[in-house]
DNA sequence: GTCCTTTACGTGTGCGTTAACGGACGTGAT
DNA sequence: ATCACGTCCGTTAACGCACACGTAAAGGAC
């Protein structure tokens, strides 16, 4: 671990200049076989590994583009998305990454529209949340076929070409949410979904995960309903409160979509909450005192900064480095109780300087 | 988020040479104040960042050290810290960063020996787990007097001058912990916990951030002991099964040392598995299909290889950019769960190639 | 033999920053 | 007036890599 070969020693063990030594490493033309091997023998022994400054520093000229197209509603999600991919950019910024922002008013709000836009400026990678994906597909795998990397993130495009997807899996988080909920209720006890439109990929992902799983852990348990309230507020409450008053022994509620308080309301108004355990997904300021007064039993957190963190980090890597893009980065589920809610990052407060120093919160998120 | 002002762009703005840019921004000596202030008033203006990548080239001559001392034992948690500390450690190679091992045969062992060697050899920075607070304490102080920066992992030293801490509250642990069991037991239950030394700082507030959290969460319910093991595995079983026979209304056991799998074992023996909810610290394989199978219902996850990553991280950017160390930086514990546990890297597959391709695991651990 | 290609190398330059060096100017002492 | 010295500033050589360019040697056509 100490001073490292650069290409000066490795052309000198190969008895070769280092123009030599760049042509073997970059497989350029105008060099011999037996040269050429003679000098990946040498790095291979050397070790050599090419400094990343001086790289970044030389190829100055040829800069990468990289658009990034995400929604800004629904903000407590993609504000930390967003700031996840602004902060790992910044990182690169000093190794001729550029980063274009291509925001959406929401998901998949002239999606299309603004992808074709995308790839007429040619950009080297795209960094997408994409809201339809069966529309999405076919131009992602446009892009792909004109050498454009496209990297999905939080939600996946799995018909298209993409080269990789970042995302917490949805079966998975359901999964979580299950076992919880299986480990807080007695043993046959009943409960119930509260979701979104089930034809969403991924709320129907999860709902299936919550389901398998809670059967797996809670013995003789029942699943006595799986309420579809198509995102909206109104309709959350009602129907839940419908839900309560058909089900008086309703043991638990896991709701997947951003809709949780008006859920929680239901079980206040039914004067239900504390008997009716609720499970919900995601974190937003306004859920922090129902976490701790025990109203949310639990919630599962899906990471969007780190989702945004990575999936900028993957593509950087692999246009830069020339490290292979992942085909599948799941993310682990953050679990929020009222003990740890304080310490991630839709809680804490907004940095007092929005440059360096929100690196260095006390807490880390992890 | 274009091309960024360099140097020579400031000079220009300033009229003055690069020489004269470079002593204004680092406060060197020969330089009139008011040229110092026009130069510093461009950069501003300009918006003026260093380039990194130029500065890691640049100043390649004066190489920084930092020395790492960390015990081999417990291998499952330090063998990974360490991975964390060398995962970053390469990333920092290229910025002129060298990294010195000083390994300990365990926590603690010839601690200040040790210690002591490593200040004689003057490094830039030290990452030390501390066995041995105490004593440990004015040799950390010594080091920081002399400019050497210390940053303490995992345990603390509060009593010394350490530059900063990276590790997850002892408190918060335990508070997790109890909030879990409350959750999972009945009002009104009786639960217990087995600690390892009390003497120990460390267990003795995990172990209070346990009490405390429990009570709060689980009305009327009650802590029947706090077993003493000792780090002892024949101690924890055996103390473990007088538990149990003394308690036959024990609803669960909260175990924050290592020695998780004797408690388990008794219970086993007891046959009342199941029936006494387990929750433990940390993870390793041994412990996988106890968590699949229920004997184990939770774990707290300390994150090791974040641990030893953030340390490394924290005093790098310190001693290469400058960026101040935290006094504190808290990390969020993992929950580990059946549905989950394969997510964490204790779980998976040790990586075909060490070097690179480890990055990239399918799963990402957060 | 000359002239032109092609092949297979070596050389030179520049990226942004740092740090060593040196030059211009002013001041005070001799 | 000369010299020594300090202040303030410009100049320049690295750092390791990529890439454009220069250049010998070999081969073919005439």
């Amino acid at each position: 671990m100490s001073k490292r070969a650069g290409i000066q020693e490795v052309a000198a063990a190969a008895g070769v200049s280092i123009g030599t030594v760049d042509r073997a490493l970059h497989g350029r033309s105008g060099i011999s076989g037996a040269t050429c091997r003679r000098v990946m023998r040498a790095a291979q022994e050397l070790g050599y590994r090419p400094n990343l400054a001086a790289r970044a520093l030389s190829g100055k000229k040829r800069r990468i583009r990289i658009a990034v197209c995400m929604p800004r509603e629904i903000h407590y999600f993609y504000d930390q998305l967003w700031a996840g991919v602004y902060a790992e950019a910044e990182l690169w910024a000093d190794f001729g990454v550029e980063f274009v922002h291509h925001p959406l008013k929401e998901l998949g709000a002239r999606e299309n529209v603004v992808l074709e836009k995308i790839l007429q400026s040619h950009p080297d990678g795209i960094v997408l949340i994409p809201g339809q994906p069966e529309q999405a597909s076919s131009l992602i795998t446009r892009a792909e076929s004109q050498g454009i990397r496209v990297v999905c993130v939080s939600t996946d495009a799995p018909a298209s070409r993409r080269s990789g997807i970042v995302c917490v899996d949805p079966l998975l988080s359901g999964a979580l949410a299950g076992e919880l909920m299986a480990k807080f209720v007695q043993p046959g006890s009943s409960v119930a979904a509260v979701t979104g439109m089930l034809s969403t990929e991924n709320h129907a992902r999860k709902t299936e995960g919550f389901t398998r799983s809670f059967f797996q852990h809670c013995p003789k348990g029942s699943m006595v309903g799986v309420v579809e309230a198509h995102e909206h507020k109104q309709e959350s409450f009602q129907r839940t409160k419908e839900l309560l008053a058909r089900f008086d022994s309703l043991a638990g509620i896991y709701v997947n979509t951003v809709n949780c308080l008006p859920v929680r309301d239901a079980l206040i108004a039914c004067k239900r909450a504390g008997k009716v355990k609720l499970i919900t997904t995601d974190l937003f300021r306004e859920m922090v005192p129902y976490l701790k007064d025990g109203t949310i039993a639990a919630s599962i957190y899906q990471h969007p900064y780190q989702q945004g963190r990575l999936a900028v980090a993957v593509l950087a890597q692999h246009l830069v480095q020339g490290v292979p893009i992942p085909p599948r980065r799941h993310i682990n589920p953050g679990i929020v109780f009222s003990s740890n809610v304080h310490l991630f990052r839709e809680v804490q407060e907004p940095a007092a300087s929005p440059s360096r120093s929100s690196d260095f919160s006390e807490y880390e998120e992890l």
